[in-house]
DNA sequence: AGTCAGGATGGTAACGCTACCATTGAAACG
DNA sequence: CGTTTCAATGGTAGCGTTACCATCCTGACT
């Protein structure tokens, strides 16, 4: 019980500190974290000269010790499950781009849509100490993981499901104004037998695509009075798989479609390899257009016009809502406030270059359209900093 | 210059913390890290008493707080150029992996494998604070990459180089004998007019992939006294496009092909594709077998024969070597040690599953072989604890 | 019995940074 | 001219963990 002697210490040193900074620039370390970290409050010389003793010394700050002192470096999970790999990657991409910026780590965790499976997942995320989740699709229309990572009051926003539950963050686009915009680009190519085919039956998305689609056809049937025959349509599941299968029922039909337009790309794809075992020659005989979840297939089947959802964007953003969500209960801000959705736009591209883009895609690859739909965004409206009674 | 007087602090406490667990099981925060982290040096009692406790109050430890102190959650940094997107998610899956397990960030950097853009990429990274960085393909062959990250003394992990520079830290597989093993299997199908489709010429994989092709035909030519025709070889660039050019050369042959060999999956795709429009039936026609960076692939083509990259393990072995080189040179090793290959067997697969996957495969596809190569894992040396002189 | 090895545990001091005041000086105000 | 205001800067105390000893035992070996 008696204490023990306090000795010298010798931890090796390593990396150039604040210290080593605020020595250089003769200010003080608070001076030298307020320039780092942008405070407003530093006088023009002295920020000056921190950010020349920055440069010399090559400092960049310790991130652990930062997240340490201003409590971040929270973790978020990322269930994943079977999405197309190009999705994934894209996906990753957007989502660690945000994680770095927010000094967050991000856990991956695969997930099979069963219940037992996402018990399990969930249960590892909770274990790998995540305050928080995003759900992309095909996880984000399982009512087994929503409902495990409800119960362990996870925060979590949803990414890219076709119709989010009520009351919940989310990153979408309008997959119905997107594939009636699309429709409407057929028709206005001329044709007047089209065919659909659906996406899998388990996700929202599918069926607003299959909306946005008859919504078209409507309105041109109103305007021409009564001409346009009942569109065909055959049940897909986003698979390579299951479009080669509805593409030969499509393709077998008299008279056969002259345009199809397939849920997602990977159908789309199939879809054109079956016309062309068939000797139609694509954009030619046949018009296919896909629902784009990745970039890979416009570039793999070059006739395929696509739309194209801003995935890296849309995870990088809902990353964003993670962290601001997180951070907001932290610092005290009702758990849940009365969540609303605000629908806002997110610019995918700037307009020159997606037009030099299409330019050069259309050059290269014959008819090419692009299709930028708006890209929704739900959140919960911000709570005031103090609870005030009244609002 | 007279001292702020001190005064109460009231900083918020969130999380359970290693002393609440130290004080519910009655021991030090000291006893309590040296169970979490797996110290030999506890007693039996006193640990299940410790874990009792951290499952009580769901302790997790806090991982800024735990980087801090041990000098750990450097940032690594992943320059990725344009791989197909399939590879890239599996990569990133992998590395996340591994980053995670380590306590390691990672900063993701996009790359064109121009002099001017990787000098740019390189001096992000740099700004970021990264201390190591991955090299996937098809930046690992970029001379400007590899000079870029040199000149500052980042350590480098290449992976799937073909052919990776001495010297240098690198996971790849065995291109040559996965392409030697492939053809054997060709010509143990009694295929007897080969053809191969090159990979693009600056990726030192392609050669490999060639030259292991070429083996196995010279193989079986000596075995049968010299009845072997001279192969045909179409040069590609990995692209589908390039893949679809030299599918077309190659079929219009008289007498066409039976087999065609190609360096990856996306050409590969555009054999059965072009093989297709022509009226071939693929497998029975023509057998086509692919060299696989993705696993996409093999799923939307289902009749595609194809050797299979561990992408993911691949990855996260080069994680787990990256961040040994990097402590091992922080804990002051010496910097570059002479480095020598050693080259390893990564089991990729647990033989029953491999079996009965490819059971599955074979009986919805039809016939499916897969070959699972060796991965080859370049490391320095281990360093000796203290620079002796000596060895 | 005395000594010694080493297993088991604890105390203390960082790790590098930022939150939270305190303090200063100068401008703005009455 | 005294007072107030506020921009600018600094001091101190942690944030939660682990490294580095020191210390206490227990049992083995002289």
């Amino acid at each position: 019980m008696s204490k023990p002697v306090p000795r010298a210490r010798s931890r090796l040193r390593a990396g150039v500190t604040i210290k080593d900074v605020a020595r250089l620039a003769g200010v003080s370390p608070m001076t030298v974290s307020r320039v780092v970290n942008g405070s407003e409050y530093v006088s023009n010389t002295t920020r000056a000269a921190v950010q020349r003793a920055v440069r010399e010394l090559h400092y960049s700050p310790n991130l652990a010790a930062r997240n340490l002192a201003s409590e971040r470096g929270e973790r978020l999970g990322l269930l994943y499950g079977n999405p197309s790999s190009a999705y994934l990657s894209e996906f990753l991409v957007g989502a660690l781009e945000a994680a770095t910026r927010h000094g967050v780590q991000l856990v991956l965790e695969k997930c099979e849509p069963t219940p037992v499976a996402s018990r399990r997942a969930v249960r590892r995320l909770l274990a790998g100490a995540v305050v928080g989740a995003l759900l992309p699709p095909p996880l984000c229309e399982s009512a087994a993981v929503r409902a495990e990572l409800g119960a362990a009051r996870l925060p979590v926003v949803t990414v890219a499901a076709g119709r989010p539950p009520a009351e919940s963050m989310c990153v979408r686009i309008d997959d119905y104004a997107a594939a009636l915009e699309m429709t409407r680009y057929l028709l206005s190519l001329g044709h007047e037998r089209l065919a659909f085919i659906k996406g899998h039956p388990n996700q929202s998305a599918s069926e607003e695509r299959w909306l946005g689609f008859n919504a078209a056809l409507e309105e041109a049937a109103r305007g021409k009075r009564g001409g346009q025959p009942a569109p065909r349509m055959e049940q897909g599941f986003f698979s390579f798989r299951s479009g080669l299968d509805a593409a030969r029922k499509l393709l077998a039909a008299h008279p056969a479609p002259t345009a199809i337009f397939a849920s997602n790309d990977d159908m789309a794809a199939a879809v054109i390899a079956e016309a062309q075992r068939r000797g139609l020659d694509v954009p030619r005989d046949l018009t296919v257009v896909g629902f784009d979840d990745t970039l890979i297939a416009s570039t793999i089947w070059p006739e395929l016009t696509t739309i194209q959802q801003p995935i890296a964007r849309m995870a990088a953003e809902a990353v964003d809502m993670l962290v601001a969500e997180v951070r907001g209960r932290a610092a005290g801000e009702r758990p849940r406030p009365d969540a609303r959705r605000v629908p806002g736009v997110l610019p995918t591209r700037a307009a020159g270059s997606q037009a030099s883009a299409a330019a050069t895609d259309a050059q290269r690859n014959g008819p090419l359209h692009r299709l930028i739909p708006h890209v929704l965004i739900t959140r919960e409206s911000a709570a005031a900093p103090k609870p005030a009674r009244q609002t």
